[in-house]
RNA sequence: GCCGAUGUAGCUCAGCCGGUAGAGCAGCGCACUCGUAAUGCGCAGGUCGUCGGUUCGAGUCCGACCAUCGGCUCCA
């Protein structure tokens, strides 16, 4: 057999991929878990055939722990098994650090079961047992779960039966038997480092109208350490839950009275403004004009864009003199009156109309989620109409602006193409041209992209921008939508060299994707500790005794004019303890100034990561501090040595 | 919307088997006049998510509803 390294070497026939990694190596034989054949991954106890390419698979790879995630999903299953015996199983796939199981009960769990189910998967990850694999022909692999009484495990083989699947395997481990591709480790002793995590409700196959299942959540891990700074991950992002920020910075808050509907406050307005004015800014400078439509236009409008046999379930509707009015979900159809207003020569286009529309639409109630998931928010959108020739170089466009912003923020990001859905609208043919367009654009700015298959809007396929914050989660903000349905619907036309009336093109596009959700990322990520530019408060100025005061006064005046928000803290208080608040509501930068600042006009900086920075003349401070906020920057640089927040 | 959990002062949380509500922080007042992450003392603050039921009596038990949290489905 050849091997990865090159090397092709020999065994005797029925040598199993364990013995011949052991042979290789006796570390490999120690540390592999699984392998891949002839492109194919197998169990250790493969036997591969003569002349095969094998690739051995560790825990130090993503496959391998893989793996182990996929087979102490099956080692959660035997527990549960074994202390709810009627027990009926679902599926139990590895995840993202983890893996699940999905059961039926007759019983709800808790989370206070967890801890026995885990007992009792310790217990069998000591009794080793070895995962065995089996090859069953479907009708019998039917007649198996029917008899063990899994009627769900008897509905997957017969849909694989019905995809065309002769046999099917099953994996064994001690007196649990699934239902598996495979493959697993060797035995249920790798099985170590663990823990469960959650127990949720699931419906079967992902659909709402069948059994709601219950699933268990875990997290596994090749090693104890891995675990354990997984587990530390979770707890640093609890700590930085924009829910919890938000009400210790005083940003923003949901109400009973309004679920789902978020209250800004004065600081979390603050944040606000600053993001909207560097859109405005931005968005002046590439060439688009700002509009505003209105929130509430009339039912026929939505009916006439599609909205209505489409969106109607997320809309809310109202009545004005007798007539039926529809709250916005999108602003598209208000752009699409704007452009119609008048006609159009080649020449105006690319028209780029921008809008921070408010949109309101009714999501689920069990979905809400503080700033994240909403049932109003602010769209940073905009509609740009153009000629087919244009397509591609506007599209370019958008993606340039959408690279600067998030690289501003200090995010990565990756790109998905997501292509026509079943409820689509209008002609396939137009659909792979359009798909094609975004294709052809992303390849142009040399992006990777993935696609998703049937995701698209139902009046385009999409480009979607996934960003990566600092502890590695991603969030879907940015989308480039193409679309040549709309124009189509409400016939907008532009006058073409030739005289003749033509279709313009048009791209929906959103950069921070809604202002909402983006300012509850920025404050996960930031951790609640804003770059100075967006920081509600810039500096703050600690007065030692009341008799400094008139100088704190002073200092502060002076960085105000100079474009900064500061604020004086002269209350009765011990400095420390001051410098405490200061430091828990994460302002940049604290100025304690006493006699000796007075006397010499300078302030002595402190950082909130820093700490005491040392004395500095105010005029200087004030120069570098404004210029930090200006540049947008990501370091503290005003404090005199350059440093990340 | 569905499954499960939770809901006591602005925040974090006590409150046993039903006997009529408590702490710390925050707030307010007074004293201290202070140099880089919490000065001391005092005061005030709750129709125990809402509505209904059981009971002599409900924060505690039961039901419905509302909201929140973790998921599912859906999405910016």
């Amino acid at each position: 057999m050849s091997l990865t390294d090159g090397a092709v070497r020999s065994f005797p026939a029925g040598t199993s991929l364990g013995e011949v990694a052991q042979k290789i190596s006796p570390r490999l034989g120690r540390e592999a878990v699984a392998a891949v054949v002839d492109g194919e991954p197998v169990d250790l106890a493969f036997h591969p055939p003569d002349g095969a390419s094998v690739r051995f698979v560790t825990l130090e790879e993503a496959e391998g722990l893989e793996v182990l995630r996929h087979s102490t999903a099956h080692l959660l299953a035997e527990a549960v098994m074994h202390l709810h015996p009627g027990a009926k199983l679902g599926i139990g796939p590895a995840i993202e650090h983890g893996f699940y199981y999905d059961f039926d009960l007759p019983v709800s769990l808790t989370l206070e079961d967890l801890p026995a189910i885990e007992a009792e998967m310790r217990r069998l990850a000591g009794e080793r047992q070895p995962f065995n694999r089996e090859e069953l022909s479907t009708a019998e692999a039917v007649e198996l779960f029917r008899q063990a009484g899994q009627p769900y495990k008897v509905e997957l083989i017969e849909d694989l039966a019905k995809q065309g699947a002769g046999r099917v395997s099953l994996y064994r481990q001690g007196d649990f038997v699934d239902l598996c591709r495979g493959p697993h480790v060797p035995d249920t002793g790798w099985i170590r480092a663990f823990k469960l995590t959650s127990v949720a409700g699931a419906y079967w196959r992902g659909d709402s109208r069948r059994p709601m299942l219950q699933r268990i959540y875990g997290v596994a891990f090749a090693k104890q350490s891995e675990l354990e700074t997984h587990l530390k991950m979770l707890e640093e992002a609890a700590k930085r839950d924009h829910r919890k920020l938000g009400r210790e910075l005083d940003l923003f808050s949901v109400q009973d009275e309004g679920p789902g509907f978020p209250f800004f406050h004065p600081k979390g307005m603050i944040v606000r403004n600053v993001l909207e004015d560097f859109w405005r800014e931005l968005h002046r400078k590439r060439g688009y004009q700002e509009i505003k439509t209105p929130i509430i236009l009339n039912e026929g409008l939505w009916h006439r864009s599609g909205h209505w046999d489409h969106y109607r379930e997320n809309m809310y509707f109202t009545v004005i003199d007798g007539q039926n009015y529809a709250v916005k979900p999108m602003n598209c159809p208000g752009a699409m009156l704007l452009y119609r207003r008048r006609i159009h020569s080649y020449r105006d286009l690319p028209l780029r109309l921008a809008e921070l529309g408010l949109v309101h639409r009714h999501e689920l109630s069990g979905v809400l989620h503080g700033l994240l998931r909403v049932r109003c928010f602010t769209q940073d959108d905009a509609h740009l109409f153009m000629t087919p020739g244009q397509i591609q170089r506007e599209i370019e466009g958008v993606i340039d602006l959408t690279d600067y912003v998030y690289r501003l923020f200090g995010f990565e990001y990756h790109v998905e193409l997501s292509t026509r859905p079943e409820n689509a609208m209008g002609d396939p043919k137009l659909w792979e041209q359009a798909e094609a367009a975004l294709a052809q654009a992303l390849q142009a700015k040399g992006l990777l992209y993935k696609i998703n298959p049937g995701d698209g809007a139902f009046y385009g396929p999409k480009i979607d921008f996934h960003l990566r914050d600092c502890l590695g989660r991603t969030w879907q903000c940015g989308t480039i939508q193409l679309d040549f349905q709309m124009p189509e619907r409400f016939d907008l036309t532009y006058v073409g060299e030739d005289g003749q009336k033509h279709r313009p093109v048009m791209v929906h596009r959103v950069v921070f994707g809604s202002i909402e959700r983006f300012i509850g990322i920025l404050t996960e990520h930031f951790a609640g500790a804003f770059p100075l530019w967006l920081a509600p408060v810039q500096v703050k100025v600690l007065p030692v005794t009341p008799a400094a005061a008139d100088y704190g006064e002073q200092v502060a005046t002076a960085l105000e004019e100079a474009g900064l928000r500061a604020e004086v803290d002269g209350r009765n208080e011990k400095i420390g303890y001051r410098i405490r608040e200061a430091q828990l509501e994460k302002v940049p930068y604290m100025l304690v100034v006493g006699e000796k600042e007075a006397a010499s006009g300078t302030v002595a900086v402190r950082t909130r990561n820093g700490g005491d920075q040392g004395v500095r003349p105010l005029e200087e401070f004030t120069r570098q501090a404004a210029e930090e906020a200006r540049s947008r920057s990501l370091e503290s640089t005003a404090c005199g040595r350059a440093g990340r927040d």
